[in-house]
DNA sequence: GCTAGTTTCTTTACGTGTATAAAAATTCAC
DNA sequence: GTGAATTTTTATACACGTAAAGAAACTAGC
């Protein structure tokens, strides 16, 4: 019988900084000076260690990154009151998460993530399984499903995101502007009449609109809803 | 009168390389060898200059890329034969974008570019407004159907390369795992449901369904279609 | 107490994108 | 021709993420 009860203490050298002491600090840097300037090195030295020291706590900084996108959605994912109709309970929970995600928009560069697998998304990914589930969906579609609501979700936060940054550095949108100037009107008629509203119209959030369209369209035809 | 005919030589250093020249090699490269080995000394001592020569060219990389994705569309965006059917002709149109874009993932870097603005795609956006417009759609709406489905497509591409690229990495499947591992039952019965085909069912390429679900709900409730 | 094993931390170094400043190569005004 | 203006190219330098190697601080077995 080896060890039967003393917990014997941990091997090693023990460690000074922690990992939630580095999320942490992590935290407090992006929240006061935004995330540009978040570096490893800015983080070690606020932290009182080394860079590579970081490294012992998280594999690089993209998954630092990961880790302050769960430790985001811990701290501000409220449950909003589901309704009971499914097909709006779908709306209303994703457009929750599109609103805590939207609201942080240095998150963008994690937000390519597979899933939004923090244990504190998986209450409103389950809503939106469920429902989809309630309006007939076998449930191997009701996640395929999800994971459309995901795409739609992700890419317009990411697309709007990078507009924004690009729109900062200007001069794409000059580009666009002369792309939709030198339209032939007789090859693409349609992309001539809205030219001039484009930029108005492109600037418009209109996620709840796609959302529900998309949700109609995976719930139409089903028996329920 | 000044300068009424003479065309008068361009002033300054003439240029020893050209837009052109830098955004060719950069492909060459990327065909090659990989957007990885794609940098900006290489970049530079490939074409026989110095890596800060290139910033007269391109405003910088992030740019050389974009440059590069127009330059990828104008060469194998094949515009498909379009259903007379509108909604399908959306479906077809969007699809051969997903289809062009999903086969070269290092695209991905960029491809979170506000909309395809590059000229060859242009005809593709006509097609999905049109088909918007013809199910019923006042052109406004139709522009927003049209950013939906963009945003569905570039979420879409973006998630799958990132996931792609983590599995390499690997590790973060082992954290989904562990998640869906520790699901309890009771407050979250769907995800325990299908927790154990999560992996699989996330891993199909449902690109077609989503869009087609899209929109359907896009062009739900109008008068045609 | 000593040595071996184990973990954490530090040092040094490399390759990256690119800012800045100076040099080089040209045209234009006289 | 000479000097000013203008454009492109080069040289140098910085901050970044992080790989690699080894030093430091601890426990376990003897």
């Amino acid at each position: 019988m080896p060890q039967p009860s003393t917990p014997r203490k941990t091997l090693g050298r023990p460690p000074r900084i922690s990992r939630e002491e580095v999320v942490e600090t992590a935290r407090r840097i992006v929240a006061e000076e935004g995330v540009d300037r978040l570096t490893m090195r800015r983080l070690a030295t606020e932290i009182g260690s080394t860079p590579m020291a970081l490294y012992h706590h998280v594999r690089n900084k993209e998954e630092l990154l990961v880790l302050l996108l769960d430790d985001y959605a811990a701290r501000t994912l409220r449950r909003p009151e589901l309704p009971a109709h499914p097909r709006e309970r779908i709306v209303v929970a994703a457009a929750a998460i599109h609103e805590a995600l939207a609201a942080c928009p240095w998150i963008v560069e994690v937000l390519t993530a597979d899933d939004l697998m923090s244990t504190s998304a998986l209450w409103f990914v389950e809503q939106i399984v469920d429902g989809l589930v309630e309006c007939g969906l076998p449930p191997e579609r009701a996640v395929h499903g999800y994971r459309a609501i995901w795409y739609y979700t992700a890419g317009e936060i990411v697309v709007r995101a990078t507009a924004a940054r690009r729109r900062t550095d200007d001069d794409r949108a000059t580009y666009r502007e002369q792309v939709f100037a030198d339209l032939d009107p007789d090859e693409l008629p349609r992309l001539a009449q809205v030219a001039d509203s484009w930029a108005p119209l492109t600037a418009e959030d209109t996620y709840l609109d796609g959302l529900r369209a998309l949700v109609d369209g995976l719930a139409r035809g089903r028996l329920r809803c």
